[in-house]
Parts: structure tokens; sequence; C-alpha cells
DNA sequence: CACCTTTGTTGGATCGATTCAAATTTTGCT
DNA sequence: AGCAAAATTTGAATCGATCCAACAAAGGTG
């Protein structure tokens, strides 16, 4: 019940100050924001006065209006808000772009919604300096909304050819070389993927055509790199099942489902991301089929999670922490080119790849 | 190097659409904010005017300074930005309040810095109505940095006994009461403590004098928890090591050190957060002592990843993300009065406690 | 003492929109 | 056609600050 009586009382202008201290509303503002230009007399005095009337300080909102930049970047994405803190891949991004943040002082809006309309809305009203785009699906609509705002923004992941828009990606077509090498030189030759999805809302066993025809190029090009590295080494990439999901426990489980009731299921998976693979390890140990003695899987990603899962998962890491440092820096220190950086990927070899079994 | 050439001239504004489409700003601006006021024929012209000159849409900021509201909320802490997606305490809560958000369609904005001085500029400059503070240490600056904006802001924990700021927290003292009794009832008689700040800046053991004087109530409610459990049991609580850490690993593993050179060491430890409780688990499974066959741990918070460590813990799980949810809520339908909640707690037992070790 | 600096202060213009009472145009009806 | 009611449109006022050219006062110099 507290100030329930001085709630009709409209808020402390600094007009309402410079008033009070006899002094013009420039010098008041001045009191504030170049102290030291006026004297120290009438300094003191209109901070008395602020003092007085409980001003809170110049508002926010009115320097704004003025200044133009508003100091903060906004990440965007079409998932709701607490993907951010609960998706591993998006955590470490968050904590590169947190890095750049913190070293120049700016701050972070997050920006999402529950439902689309609300999404366009908030996209069009945040304040913001610029957006860093996490494309997952939906991506292209994201990316259509932000581009109105005319602000500067940046998509984390070449999603789309589109060379207009500044992005941040990794070389997924390398990456996908490096694993799908690794199993290779361990002996295996039947192999699965789990694929990210080449296009929105579709899941299920993927044909060239769709390949072809991908939304997601970042998709593709993994698929591009696997079968690449595989027909090196005599593999019939026509032969392999792709399965796409949605980056989640029911597609990907979906997937093994399908691609495990066949007659000679793989003795390699290759996981287009991490997640992927971790759900994956976890539905074949649960039906008793041993990684990496049965089956061995490769991940793509490199989030730290990886490293600690149950056995540690051999992956593709991508430079996350730096991708998100290099997007924060792109906004901060926008100079009006595009730019398109594509960074390197590491294979990192842990225990979730071996030999095939020696038995067929 | 694109849009260069058109880089020096400024934005467009609402007025320019306005004068080309031969209106009255007014007008111009019940199109984008009413659409439905205006007749049709003008509303299809002035949109034409603003495709035609390239127009991003109203500026929030300058609606901002008209509306008044942000429609957003700050969530605020003294450590780096990062803490907030690193942190499974701090993830936990922002889940709840992004829960809270995304209902309603608010943003979050994400308030630190690297400095003092940086983050009371960024407090005094944030663009939000209203403020979550995360208390760890350094609260009572935070506290008093954010009452300066005269905005509505809420405590996470209540940290100190100020009747005038709003706080969500947990009854410490019942759930300390929880940990202590069920370590006792399991048998054990010597225990440790490892305990939250008392102060900020300081840590090691801790006297009568320094816990009666603490900064932090949150702190010494715990503690006078514990004790009045543990004196119920017949154990002289004044005996028992109260090592105050900084809740990282540095000061906890300097905590135990100190406590297991003792002739007599603990067959329990009391640890007030989880993540002290797993950084104590790792320290006493690296030197070979068992857990819970040697020494059993009880944790404080109930984070998620306390589910999955080895062994599990036993800790005292507070609404984590409940308590998210309702500071979201009272920044949201904030009515200008004070409000203090205390939620309930619960005692998770898994398996790091169990009997003490039979001989002594 | 006139003149030039230096230092401080003033008040109008501006940032980019929204709002609302008043003016104007349309429509409906006889 | 005439007139009241309804539908649109206008333009000034406002939100809360910052910026800056112009001015005023004080200090220094020949």
């Amino acid at each position: 019940m507290a100030s329930s009586t001085e709630s009709n009382t409209r808020p402390i202008r600094l007009a309402d100050i410079a008033k009070a201290a006899g002094v013009s509303h420039g010098t008041a503002s001045n009191v504030f924001s170049r102290p030291e230009i006026v004297r120290e007399e009438v300094r003191e005095r209109v901070k008395a006065a602020a003092e007085a009337l409980g001003y809170a300080g110049p508002d926010p909102k009115g320097r704004l209006l003025r200044a133009g930049k508003v100091n903060a970047i906004g990440v965007a994405t079409t998932e709701p808000l607490s993907y951010f803190f609960d998706d591993p891949f998006a955590r470490a991004m968050m904590a590169g772009i947190s890095e750049a943040c913190d070293a120049t002082g700016a701050g972070i809006a997050l920006v999402s919604a529950g439902n689309q309309e609300k999404l366009a809305w908030n996209i069009q009203s945040a304040l913001v300096d610029g957006f860093i785009l996490f494309c997952i699906e939906g991506g292209s609509r994201l990316v259509e909304l932000t581009r109105e705002r005319k602000l500067p923004f940046v998509a984390l992941e070449l999603g789309f050819d589109d060379d207009t828009v500044s992005a941040i990606g990794v070389d997924n077509v390398a990456g996908a070389r490096l694993a799908a090498r690794h199993l290779a030189e361990l002996g295996h030759r039947r192999f699965a993927v789990l694929a990210l999805p080449f296009a929105d809302g579709s899941t299920g066993l993927v044909s060239p055509e769709q390949v072809r025809t991908a939304l997601y190029t970042g998709t593709r090009d993994r698929l591009v790199g696997y079968f690449e590295a595989l027909s090196q080494f005599g593999v019939d990439t026509a032969g392999i099942p792709v399965y796409e999901t949605e980056n989640d426990e029911a597609s990907t489980r979906a997937g093994l489902e399908t691609i495990f009731a066949s007659a000679e299921p793989p003795t390699a998976i290759l996981a287009m991301s991490d997640r992927i693979a971790m759900i994956a390890i976890e539905w074949l140990t649960a039906r008793g089929i041993a990684v990496p003695g049965d089956v061995s899987i490769v991940g793509f990603d490199g989030v730290p999670d990886a490293a600690l899962c149950d056995p540690p998962l051999t992956t593709v890491a991508q430079p996350i922490a730096e991708i998100g440092r290099r997007a924060a820096r792109t906004i901060l220190d926008f100079d009006g080119t595009v730019r398109r950086e594509t960074l390197g990927v590491e294979l990192v070899v842990r225990a979730s790849s071996g030999p095939p079994p020696k038995a067929v």
C-alpha cells in the first residue's frame, strides 16, 4: 500500500527541476550530462532541486529519441524465449554475444513471442540498434520481418544463399567431410544420416529432389560433405537413408525407428547436431544397442554438453562462442556493408565412435 | 559495399511520407496504428508512398516517448552477462521469467556490465518498465542503484530486511531445517557448513559475530535453520565449522581443504547451494572420499543439474521457475504496492546422502 | 578605457511519433 | 435541395530530453 497517495501526480521532468532551480532547461540538462561545464554553485542548486522534487534522473526515453542510439542489440528467434536458456547451442552462442556486449557496455534484448503475429510486432517495436537472428526453423520469415526494420542485422548460420544479408557461419561441407571420413576410416560402410530440416515443417526420409531444392542450404551442405567423403571410400551414397528431423526428441526417435527397422541397419550414424546425436545415443542405449560397440555416432556443433554425455560424443566442433562474438561485433561496429564470414570447424574425437562390430 | 551511396541520406520519417501522400501527419500516423479509421483510398495512397520511399514503419523510438510503456522488463545482475546463460540457477529462473513474458508478449532486456561504473550507467539508461534483480553479491548496491530509477522492481531472494523493496524468495529457515534434520535422522553427528556469502568480499571460517551482523539475511537464515534442527538432535552447533564461500570453485575448494584438514572431519556437509554441493562432490570423489559412503552432502536450490550429477544430489528444492514467473508478473502487473512473497521449499532426497560410515 | 577572451547560461529547434478537439466532408433521409 | 448525423481529416500540442548558436558576464591586456 505504499505510495498510493502520490500515484496520481505525474512524474517529474527535467523542466520541472529547471524551473524549481531557476535555470533554463538547457542548463539543467547540462548538470546531468556534462556537469563539468556548469558553475559549481548552479550545479549544486540544480542537484538540490532534483533531490527535493524526487527527480529520478534524465529519462532514457527522452534521451533516446535525441541520441538515436539505443546501445543494445536484439537477439531474435522464432522459438519461445526460454530457448535462449535451455538450448546448449543457443547458450554457448549467447555466451559469446554476452562477452562482446560486456566489453562495450551494450545491453542485450531478447526478442521472441508466443505466436507469429506477436513476433512480427515485437521485431517491429524492439528498441535495439540491430539484430542477431537465430535462424532455426522459420528462418526466412524471420529474415524478412527483420529486413523491414532497416536496421543492421546478421544471421547466424548462413541459412540461405541470399547474398544481401550478413551472415556468420561455418564451413558445413568441410565439417561434414571430417565427420564422414572419420567414420569411414574406422572401417564403417553402412551409414544413416539424421538430418536437420531441409525446409520448414517437413520430416521423414528425404529424396534427392528434396535435397536439391532445400531451403536451408546449411543442411544441404552438410549432406553434400558427408556424401563427398563417403564416395571417396567407395560407399554407395544413394543407398544411405537420410531422415529429416526437427532437431527435437520426437522426430529424432521417429527417424531412428525408421532407420533401425531396416534389415541391414547402419553401423554408423551421422547426426547433423549434437542434440540429435545425444538423443540417438540415449535411444540406442535404451534398446541395448552399444555405442560405439554396435553403432558409432558422430554429432555436429560441439556444444559443451557433448563432452559430458555417456559415452562422450565425437563431434564436429564449431567455434560457437567466436561466432557469437563476431556477430555482436558486426552489429556494434556496423559500417553499412554486408559481411559474410565462414569459420573453420574441427573434429573432436571422443568415445562415441569406434570401429564397426567384427561379425556382420 | 552495399548501400554506400544512400548512406548519407537520413532515414525517412513519418512526416516525409505524409507529405509525399498529400495528407496530414495525423492521418499518416493513423494508417499505421489504426488503419481501420482511415478511408481505404487514402490508406492505400499512404501505404504506396511509404513503399515508394522505403519507409521502415513508425520508429519505436518516437512511439516510445509518447506511449511511455516500453513493454520490456529488465533483468539485472552484478555478474557479467554470461551469468544468465551459464549458471543453472539463473537459467532456471530465466525460464520462469521467459514464460511469463512470452505469455504477455513482453520482451526481456539483460542488464549488466563489466565494471561497477558501467553497471550504474546501464541501469540508469535501460529502456524497461521495471527490473528484476538477481541479488548475488553486491546486491545492496544493485538495489540502491535501481531504486533511483523510481521504476517498479523486485528482488529475487529476500536478501535483506528492507521492507520497502518488493522481493520474492523462499523460506530459508524451513528449508535449512529440512536439510539438517534429514542428515541427523540418518545418524550423522559431525557436520560442516559450506555457506554462501554473509557479506561482500569476505570468505573463510565464520564467527558468530559475523553471522549476527550478516548483510545477507538469506544466508543467515539458512544457517539458523541448520543449527535449529541440529540442536534438536543434541548436536553442539558451536563446534560446527562454517566456511563462507563465494559460491564458486576456488573458495569452495579452499573451504573443503580447511574443513578436511581437521583431525575429526565431518561425515556430513550442509551446502548452501547446489553449485557448492556439486563442487564438493567432485572434490571429495577426486580424493577418494566416497559420497555418500564416507561423507553425505545435501545441497540447496534444486537446480536441474543436481539430478544429473554423480551421485545425484539430495537437495532442498526451491520452486525456481515459479519464483521467476511471479517476479515477472509482479513487474508486468505492477500496482504500486510493495509485494513480499515467501514460497515453500521441498526436500528432494537423492543419492548423495546416506547413513554415516560405521567405524569412526 | 576600449577590446578581446574565456567561461557560463539561455531558449529555440529537434528527435519521431501519437493524440484529440475542432474542422471538414460524406452520407442518409425527407 | 436542405439538414442533421456520421465518418474523415487536420494541425497543434505533447512526450522528455539534447544540442547549439547567440548572448551575457567576468577577466585580461595594451
